[in-house]
RNA sequence: GCGCCCGUAGCUCAGUGGAUAGAGCAUCGGCCUUCUAAGCCGAGGGUCGCAGGUUCGAGUCCUGCCGGGCGCGCCA
């Protein structure tokens, strides 16, 4: 609909005089206006090409409006304030609109815009060292929603989780595990800080005991016998890395390596089904642990270096950021030989470029933001260009119980889980509120009012809206009528109250709000868009009864409902929430 | 100290450089014979943190300051 307006002024421009407009020409926008008064759509071209071409804005637009074509959509065209264009539509022009609604159906709002540019998302991606907690569930809600979005616009979509199953993290969860064991076995000894310490590795210690037996039990004083002392007074790193090593040696490596393996297969499980019953799915789950084997790290350095990217320092290989735009240069290779996790993650990010993705999202937690400038420098160095990259920084969640600040910290160890979290308030609250607001804002999450049952709760009061049309259509069919759909189509024309025409206008602007939500990266538009239209659709319903009426604007008022209906549904579909039948 | 994000109504927040800055909640006052009152109608409520600058036009862009959050490892 937008885009219709837009050609009129492009076609309108082209009949003015070749020297008196700037060449090229800037890109025509127009926008829906926020007071009625001033039309349906308005132009500011007029005002933009003013200076160029040395003329009086107004006078400029009264020249544009008199070259402008006629349209079956446009009632009229005037010139207003310091030199607007508005643009008052023709009823049928909405009228058109609703109906290519319901033959598009859950196409409608989609379009090719993105071109099928090849996008990979990646996000979450949590360490499958412990179960997913509510701020994981805020980035699966946000990256899930922003792919289907983009998808939505044109883009080809791929969604992924990076399994961060390498290094030493890993080897913790092993010796955490281990010792929940010994546990079991009867083996008292103070847990070390900074072991993993929930409660979710019982249950694998529990199946190691099963499938082991006792053949993994070491007695406790041979286990922590000359280690060093965990913080405060020592230091808790040195600790765990000496239970590793003693684990290690104890058990012997392969034994070792089996109780990694059992570990991070229960883990990610874990993690696959959480996310699989909240209805968000990846199509590529790339193992950090298979992508470290394949050798493609070392290629990765080997490739800085030939380019002398990177130089040795203090015994370590330091990559040159700096001069890339970080603001320091970074070790890949440690002093020990080992290579850190950023080099890893160099390779990671070049290695979904080598795939084939032409565009690299990367959603985040917002304390990663210090890492953004130096992965961006990684790809430069290795000849990508700087904006392949995109990293979405997802700000905190905090639960409120009312008013009342739930105690969320990891170090007290009572964090709350996306499953916990899910269970509460169910899927498709926890959905639409993850999504509420935009990423870069702090989030308060409020379970009591997404358990409400009312128009307080906003993603009620939207999916109310749907059911009630649904509702609707039963009424009908109880009272003994049907809808006629030929009839409803022709009759367009009577919807004429303030309330229906502003439904209208509402739902024609569904194909905008999807454009500027993927562009902006904003699923929080949507959120927002299907709440005022949800209160357009309740103010309607109010004001204006549906059955009862004549068959004709029986049938007009009917398809209207539908149409909003069939929006509401498409929208909620971007979200991952559920259109309910009933309520 | 350096870096990133935030600062808009009592609260939580929208607001691709456009016209008189919006929504929900909360508060106050109304509306059920009639399709779900799980709803609707109405009212009050603002120095867009402060100060400069750019622009025909700034909540939006630039600079500086103030306040809040987060991050600054040869951890991952």
């Amino acid at each position: 609909m937008k885009e219709q307006i837009v050609e009129l002024i492009r076609r309108a421009l082209a009949t003015l005089p070749a020297g008196s407009l700037p060449d090229p020409l800037p890109p025509i926008e127009i926008e829906r206006t926020r007071d009625a008064a001033h039309g349906d759509f308005a132009s500011s071209i007029a005002l933009k090409l003013a200076r160029s071409a040395r003329r009086n804005p107004r006078e400029l637009a009264q020249s544009i409006l008199a070259a402008l074509p006629a349209s079956p959509f446009v009632a009229r065209a005037e010139v207003a304030g310091a030199g607007f264009i508005n643009f008052h539509l023709a009823p049928g022009a909405y009228t058109l609109e609703l109906q290519r609604i319901l033959d598009q159906g859950a196409a409608y709002g989609h379009s090719a815009a993105g071109g099928g540019k090849r996008v990979l998302v990646e996000f979450v991606s949590a360490n499958p060292t412990g179960p997913l907690h509510v701020g994981h569930g805020r980035h699966a809600a946000f990256g899930a929603s922003l792919a289907n979005l983009m998808s939505a616009v044109g883009y080809a979509v791929t969604r992924e989780f990076y399994i961060n199953d390498a290094g030493r993290q890993v080897e913790i969860l092993a010796a955490s595990v281990w010792l929940r064991y010994l546990e079991l076995c009867g083996e008292t000894f103070a847990f070390p800080s900074n072991g993993y310490r929930g409660d979710y590795l019982r249950p694998i210690a529990e199946e190691l005991l099963k499938t082991d037996q006792r053949r993994l039990h070491r007695p406790a004083d041979q286990v922590f016998s000359d280690l060093p002392a965990d913080a405060p007074a020592g230091d808790k790193d040195k600790l765990i890395d000496a239970l590793i090593e003693r684990a290690r040696a104890l058990l012997g490596a392969e034994a070792f390596e089996r109780v990694v393996t059992l570990s991070l297969q229960r883990m990610l499980a874990d993690i696959r089904a959480d996310l699989h019953e909240f209805g968000v799915e990846f199509e590529s789950w790339y193992s950090e642990r298979s992508f470290v084997a394949s050798g493609a790290i070392d290629g990765a350095l080997e490739r800085l270096r030939a380019a002398g990217h990177v130089y040795e320092k203090d015994g370590a290989l330091w990559f040159r950021a700096s001069a890339f735009g970080d603001v320091e240069d970074r070790v890949v290779v440690r002093e020990s030989g080992v290579k850190t996790y950023f080099a890893s993650d160099i390779a990671y990010h070049f290695d979904k470029r080598a795939r084939g993705f032409e565009q690299l999202i990367d959603v985040l937690g917002a304390d990663h933001h210090g890492y953004v400038a130096r992965v961006r420098a990684g790809l430069v160095a290795m000849g990508q260009p700087a904006d392949c990259l995109e990293v979405l920084l997802i700000q905190l969640v905090s639960l409120y119980r009312g008013d009342e600040k739930l105690a969320m910290g990891k170090r007290e160890g009572q964090f709350v889980t996306l499953r916990q979290l899910r269970d509460e308030v169910g899927n498709d609250a926890a959905h639409f509120f993850y999504l509420m607001r935009s990423n870069d804002q702090h989030l308060d999450f409020d379970l009591e009012l997404a358990k409400k049952r009312s128009t307080d709760n906003p993603v009620f009061y939207v999916q109310y809206a749907h059911a009630r049309v649904a509702s609707l259509m039963k009424e009908l069919e109880a009272r003994g009528l049907t809808y006629d759909a030929k009839l409803g189509h022709g009759q367009l024309q009577l919807l004429t109250t303030p309330q229906e025409t502003a439904l209208l206008r509402s739902l024609s602007a569904y194909p905008e709000v999807l454009q500027d939500a993927a562009r902006n990266r904003a699923p929080h538009l949507i959120v927002h868009y299907l709440r005022d239209l949800a209160s357009d659709f309740h103010k309607n319903y109010e004001a204006n009864r549906i059955l009862g009426t004549p068959a004709e604007l029986l049938n007009a008022r009917l398809t209207l409902a539908l149409g909003l209906q069939q929006v509401v549904r498409n929208g909620l579909e971007l979200l991952g929430v559920s259109a309910p039948e009933s309520m």
